[in-house]
DNA sequence: GCGCATCGACGAACAGTGTTCTGCATCACT
DNA sequence: AGTGATGCAGAACACTGTTCGTCGATGCGC
């Protein structure tokens, strides 16, 4: 038997377990047009979520797309979990890493976070199965390589450069969660709590005297578009970083 | 009738609601050792998760904690997310905020920051409620609102302030729920891909020779304690503040 | 003192979820 | 052709959040 999802699983943690069967490729695929795959069951689970977000994303749905029942499903799933650390994990895979460069390693780890980012809001809530994927995984663990080349090249000290991956990814992570929830709250209309920016002005305003402050400055509160507080916030991390320098 | 849900909800975002009934009192109460009460309901929540971590937080859970039906519950709360809410409430509201010091502002944004951190990891998996809480609500406007008041005595400007504060409350939350979740995972045993430290440094010596940076720092990147990270990111935000000045 | 309307509490049920068990039909190999 | 294994699928289980209709008791007006 091609491998059982329990060592796919095992091996994208590198975990050694004993090397697979030796693969007595059968097959019955019977009169089916296709034979369902671990790639068949990912892609099209990346095209539920990319058209109605991650809450979509269940077991049945997934089956009904493939025209099967959800139990055909763990024959090359492991479980919920693992599909989803599939899922961050191709989705990982397809950011690509710039050759690190001294001169620009500022712009470059900007650019890395930017990409993932961007590719977390292509595919909104999926963030939320990124927090739970754990640190071992491969696809996850080439991003952090990449950026702790570029952050090498930039001169800053291993140790620094380490934690500092884990902050930024962290951050990039919860952004993306915030904002996809945000989006898909205001998406189902939901007696929203998510309001315009006017509205927001005017309960700033109607607040009680116990809040100065934030009456005062209830502009700059909410000022700016959230990328812009994205770029923001990475621009921070990586300012702080450039003062501690060598370490 | 005593304010519906709804009306609770709403006066939680400072919503005008043409100000509920006049509440004419009744009660029923029947033969009950006590009445059912939002705070009742809001406190056996806060002892569940407490005990059990967020994921065994479920309306029958509760009710049955309460000696009730599941149905019960919703006379007093509109909804899960709803209770959600609540409890972030309340556990914002327990964090008192210093008297802004221009002198110790930096220590105290810390301060305020790890009062946060311990409050949420002390109810496992509680972050992801607060992902979802909107920044209308009031106890978290008054925390945004204590913390704007100290980074504003800092002599920092509106803006970087504002913008400050709002990454400084997301990373809090992400890393608490970050804990969790690895924590969570590690407690019911699960096959675990949350490993030792040592465990960890054999996996990264393990790993291919398209790792190279983090073969080589496996050491660093292992280093530290999980809180030694939380100090080192506010840290690096907060330097990152200081540069920038008054804007 | 009595009836009435009202409102909180509740049991049962519905539409979902992830997951497992069992049987089925089909293929490769002897 | 027979046989064993193999991937697939249907039904079922234990859950989840939420709603409907009813029960019970209460406070008020008379």
């Amino acid at each position: 038997m091609s491998p059982t999802p329990q060592e796919r699983r095992a091996a994208r943690h590198q975990l050694g377990t004993g090397s697979g069967a030796p693969a007595g490729r059968r097959g019955p695929s019977g009169g089916r047009k296709k034979p369902i795959t671990v790639d068949a069951i990912v892609s099209t689970a990346f095209g539920i979520v990319e058209r109605e977000g991650y809450e979509a994303l269940t077991m049945r749905r997934v089956a009904s797309a493939l025209e099967t029942g959800p139990s055909s499903l763990y024959a090359h799933v492991v479980n919920k979990e693992d599909l989803d650390e599939l899922l961050i994990g191709r989705l990982c895979a397809e950011i690509d890493l710039p050759e690190p460069d001294p001169a620009t390693w500022r712009q470059q780890i900007t650019s890395v976070c930017a990409r993932l980012r961007d590719q977390y809001l292509r595919y909104p809530g999926i963030s939320r199965a990124a927090f739970a994927a754990a640190p071992s995984n491969l696809d996850t663990l080439r991003i952090s390589e990449g950026m702790l080349a570029i952050l090498l090249a930039g001169g800053i000290a291993p140790r620094t450069a380490a934690w500092a991956i884990d902050s930024l990814m962290l951050y990039v992570n919860a952004y993306s969660l915030e904002v996809s929830l945000a989006g898909s709250r205001l998406g189902r209309g939901d007696d929203g709590w998510v309001v315009s920016r006017d509205e927001l002005l005017r309960r700033f305003a109607a607040l009680p005297d116990t809040f100065p402050h934030t009456k005062r400055h209830a502009t700059e509160l909410t000022a700016g578009t959230v990328h812009d507080r994205f770029d923001f916030t990475i621009g921070l991390m990586i300012d702080g970083l450039r003062n501690r320098g060598a370490d």
